[in-house]
DNA sequence: ATCTACGATTGGTTTACATCA
DNA sequence: CCTGATGTAAACCAATCGTAG
């Protein structure tokens, strides 16, 4: 395993996404999310029981034992300076709250567990939001190859390969190797290679729409 | 009755350390 | 003395159980 490092103080979220340099691209309202937050006071559950004798061997039924409001403070403000305890840190804390070591380590390992799941939720509807954002961005790339279509057939708003000014449209020329890569382009969806990937040279004028100029500065310019 | 939260148990893995040939 | 194999204990995790609210 030891795929998680152990010495960790808080539950890091961090999601690649192709195409986001880093996590602080993500919606300010999943990063906002922190799992690490103590819940609000009325979370707390309120009832109060010090059960000290184990009842595993074979005997009646076992209590469940519920942390007291105070146990819980304590443990979470532990949890959030370390999500580990070394042994004498257990044992200390095991004191202060009036319990074993071995509660306290349960308790741990239990809010580790439970983090994580939390986290993987957060992912998992994250992941959901990103890939409905991804599908939108496809169907508005799809709607802009069928305008370009469109404008192959009508007249086009051209753009100088050396300059910004806009052309007369009877100035439009493109090589041959360029006219057939961005038909190749255009019929097999998208690929690695961009047209701006495309050496400068083969160009000799951009074709343009106010969708592309928007996202797509001129290489020329 | 059903659901959820959560403390506890179980079984498997990893790691550190001791012992021995 | 060094080294590799083996055993053991402790700690962890994932999955699950079972109780209380």
């Amino acid at each position: 395993m030891a795929v998680f490092s152990r010495n960790f103080s808080r539950l890091e979220l961090t999601i690649s996404v192709p195409g986001l340099a880093s996590s602080s691209s993500l919606p300010s309202s999943v990063r906002e999310l922190d799992i690490n937050q103590v819940p609000s006071e009325d979370e707390w559950i309120t009832e109060n029981m010090e059960d000290e004798e184990e009842s595993s061997n074979g005997g009646p039924p076992r209590k469940k034992l519920r942390l007291t409001k105070e146990q819980s403070r304590l443990l979470e403000e532990s949890f959030r300076q370390n999500h580990t305890l070394n042994p004498k840190q257990k044992e200390t804390l095991a004191m202060q709250l009036k319990l074993k070591p071995r509660q306290v380590e349960v308790w741990f390992q239990n809010r580790r567990a439970r983090s994580k799941l939390k986290q993987t939720e957060m992912q998992c509807e994250y992941l959901k939001r990103w890939f409905g954002s991804l599908t939108e961005q496809n169907r508005r790339l799809k709607r802009e190859v069928e305008e370009l279509r469109a404008i192959k057939v009508g007249p086009p708003t051209v753009l100088s390969p050396h300059g910004c000014e806009p052309l007369p449209a009877s100035t439009l020329t493109m090589c041959a190797h360029c006219e057939s890569v961005t038909t190749n382009n255009i019929d097999k969806g998208p690929t690695k290679t961009t047209t701006a990937a495309a050496p400068a040279s083969t160009l000799s004028a951009k074709v343009t729409t106010p969708a592309l100029q928007s996202r797509q500065p001129s290489a020329a310019c």
